[in-house]
RNA sequence: GGCGUGGUAGCUCAGCUGGUUAGAGCGCAGGAUUCAUAAUCCUGAGGUCGAGAGUUCAAGUCUCUCCCACGCUACCA
């Protein structure tokens, strides 16, 4: 395949309704950051865009809990995030938020392209709606008196008690359960994408890379596990997609579309579109054109993000892109997948996180080691974990015995023997070899296993594979280490000061080959060992390709005569207090929302209880339901009869464990059948804080009322 | 239940279209060395490649069945 003149780089959008963490580094951002330093450093033309995703609904609910509006709740989340991402070092070219005009215009212009084209479908549909609240109900919020038995607290999708599928317009004096008031009925238009008249070519064009009979991109490059995904969603059969909700905080539906008022367009139709915005925003910026990154073919489009959004960013984004007609699609989208943290999946609202602001503010001068720790667990191909010890061993082993060791022994000796300044030598000057101890080699055939590897590491970074291009960086540092210990230039020195001269001659160009291949690493502790070696830090003006070429012509990357700055250390041991302190810190709590007591139901008469027959049993038989996940099929012994109830317990117990359990049972609830097998009435379970459930017993012998 | 991805030395992971004694780093054992933040270098021990069956002259690599982890989805509160 042909190298893609320019490139526009994207991280997934935060969402902006919680603090930052590792895992979004590890996902979506450290990842894009690197490939874009690579490349602005091989000298392309780098887009790379980022900003915060600001609508919906989890930001208004938020913001009620607080106290706060949704502005203020956005306001502080995007501030928070532009400041940690930029002192994390992620080199967003823009950090833009949806919440800007700019954004609300641009999705808009781009709904009303797809809407003149005719790209939508138009469905109008009567749907409940709450004056109180102010807003259109889901089904799951309206009760009612169920049409078919006279059941009183039937759900608008579906009445437990004889288990008919409802819709919410059949209830008898439906209720909204936000507000306890009568909601009446609106007409409601919404619009929806036919993702399924668009399988067709996405199915080409993921798998073969061929769109509208062109190669586009080579399939064999993307992930496994991405593509594999997309299959799955286009075997089960692509649905139409509503693009627009009732919703009151997001982007209006272009106000001249008829039925557009109080319509928002749905995050479909709104995040990713935030990526073009912000390319317009900075093109205005910057006076250049947004439209040669998004519409020149010349433009390879990545899509940084995690393994939760494959589908939205490798099938109903494209789509969409497509649809409009303008624009260019992804030539990759590189997921990765989840970072787990000590044991544990990270979790936002059980606190089961490193926070990026708080390891900001707790470990000054440590954002590389950060960087360097994540891209070496970065979870690629499978799921991968962060622990404490991990981190403390790589930065040992790796950053301070390997790289930052060799750094500092080449310095030292320059330093030493030749006060600083890079020392001339003759190029005839027969040397070990690092590749082995008992290979003669010279300076010039030594920086061209340099350069190998440092196009190996090009070359993995190219095909997104991180860790590996890591690995090559440190081999990089490994060979110095051998190539010093083998030609032993302290000894050298006093013995035979030409092999000396060559020596550290070749170890300072190691080195400032290796200042610029980390840059995108480790961005900070490059420029620490640029000012070292008293060259301008890396700016991402194609220094890495400057240095390919001149290995590659056999030119020196420092020359003789170079003054160079004292040797200080780049990296630090971090001693095991500070290690435990951290772990300390990491604490699980249960979730907020699981503390809150659900609400009392309304009052009832006692005649209402006295209809219920609760007795006491014993589950003699427990077996799982095939082809579900959460039931469990029972025979329970009620004393005078046996009966089969089946139970959605099953991610909680296992059928061996709860044979013999005593149970109260409510056995004269009408009977249902469950995935084909016929439940005749209820276990009875409590429930505590954390949504475990525990049974409920008595010590009385089987079949005996309860009340 | 369906689909997807993964399951390789104590740990973290490489192993492309099947081909000689399965690799690396860390850790461990022994040795060398002192320029360097007790760093570095060399050597070595360590694996029936999740389990079983099959295809093949040949399988970690292909096929089938099963088990485990994670994700999507269905069903289910």
């Amino acid at each position: 395949m042909n190298q893609p003149k320019r490139y526009l780089i994207t991280s997934a959008l935060t969402y902006a309704n919680g603090p930052l963490h590792i895992g979004h580094l590890a996902g979506a951002n450290l990842t894009a950051d690197i490939f874009a330093r690579t490349m602005r450093n091989l000298g392309k033309e780098v887009l790379y865009v980022g900003g915060s995703d600001e609508h919906g609904a989890a930001i208004t609910i938020k913001a009620l809990k607080e106290g706060l509006t949704p502005r203020q709740i956005i306001d502080k989340y995007h501030a928070q995030f532009e400041e940690a991402f930029r002192r994390i070092g992620i080199s967003f070219d823009i950090y833009h938020r949806t919440s800007e005009p700019i954004h609300h215009q641009t999705s808009q212009d781009f709904f009303r392209t797809l809407y003149r084209k005719g790209e939508f479908i138009e469905k109008e549909t009567e749907q409940f709606y709450d004056p109180k609240a102010k807003m259109f109900l889901a089904d799951r919020y309206i009760k009612g008196t169920c049409p078919k038995c006279g059941y009183e607290a039937a759900y608008g999708d579906q009445c437990e008690k004889c288990g008919s599928d409802l819709s919410p317009t059949e209830l008898i004096n439906p209720v909204s359960t936000l507000t306890g008031e009568k909601p009446v009925l609106r007409k409601t238009k919404h619009w929806y994408f036919p993702l399924n008249k668009h399988e067709v070519w996405l199915r080409q064009w993921i798998n073969e890379g061929i769109l509208d009979g062109k190669k586009v991109h080579d399939p064999r490059t993307w992930k496994n596990h991405v593509i594999g995904q997309c299959n799955s969603w286009l075997n089960e059969g692509l649905q139409a997609r509503a693009m627009t909700r009732d919703l009151d905080w997001g982007v209006d539906v272009p106000p001249e579309i008829p039925g557009a008022e109080g319509k928002k367009l749905y995050v479909w139709m709104d995040a990713p579109i935030g990526y073009i915005s912000a390319s317009k925003q900075w093109a205005i910026d910057h006076g250049k054109s947004w439209e040669r990154f998004w519409k020149d073919e010349g433009t390879a489009l990545i899509h940084f993000i995690g393994k939760d959004n494959i589908v939205f960013h490798a099938i109903i984004f494209p789509a969409l892109l497509k649809a409009e007609g303008s624009f260019i699609l992804p030539a990759n989208v590189p997921a990765n997948q989840f970072l787990n943290l000590e044991g544990d999946k990270i979790s936002t609202s059980r606190n089961w996180a490193i926070w990026l602001n708080d390891y900001l503010e707790s470990m000054p001068g440590k954002e590389d080691v950060l960087r360097f720790y994540l891209t070496r667990i970065m979870p690629e191909q499978r799921d991968s974990e962060f622990t404490w010890k991990g981190y403390q061993e790589a930065n040992e082993t790796e950053l301070v015995n390997n790289l930052g060791n060799f750094i500092n022994r080449v310095l030292v000796l320059v330093n030493k023997y030749y006060g600083g300044e890079v020392p001339d030598f003759d190029p005839n000057v027969q040397l070990t070899s690092s590749a082995g101890e008992d290979q003669i080699s010279f300076q010039d055939a030594e920086l061209l296993l340099v350069f190998d590897k440092l196009q190996e590491m090009v070359n993995a970074i190219r095909r997104f594979e991180f860790r590996a291009a890591l690995r090559t960086l440190m081999e990089i540092s490994s060979m110095g280490n051998q190539f010093l210990q083998f030609n032993a230039p302290w000894q050298a020195y006093k013995t035979q000061p030409e092999l000396a001269a060559a020596v550290l001659n070749t170890g300072i160009q190691i080195v400032t080959a290796l200042s610029v291949a980390m840059e995108p690493f480790m961005p900070f502790s490059s420029a620490k060992l640029r000012e070292m070696l008293r060259l301008p830090a890396v700016a991402g003006r194609g220094e890495l390709q400057d240095i390919l070429d001149a290995l590659a012509e056999g030119r020196l990357l420092l020359e003789p005569g170079h003054q160079i700055g004292p040797a200080r250390h780049l990296f630090e041991r971090i001693p095991d207090e500070v290690i435990e302190a951290q772990r300390a810190k990491l604490v699980k709590t249960a979730p907020a929302q699981a503390a809150e007591y659900p609400p009392l139901k309304p009052q009832i008469q006692y005649d209402d209880f006295a209809r219920l027959d609760v007795r006491t049993g014993t589950i003699v038989k427990a077996e799982k339901m095939k082809k579900a996940d959460k039931l469990l099929v029972l025979e329970v012994d009620l004393g005078f009869e046996r009966r089969t109830i089946v139970s959605g317990i099953a991610q909680q117990f296992k059928p061996e464990e709860i044979i013999g359990r005593r149970v109260l049972v409510l056995v004269n609830l009408a009977p249902r059948k469950l995935r084909g097998v016929e439940s005749n009435g209820m276990i009875l379970m409590a429930e505590d804080g954390e949504g475990r459930l525990h049974f409920v017993s008595a010590d009385t012998d089987d079949g005996w009322p309860v009340s």
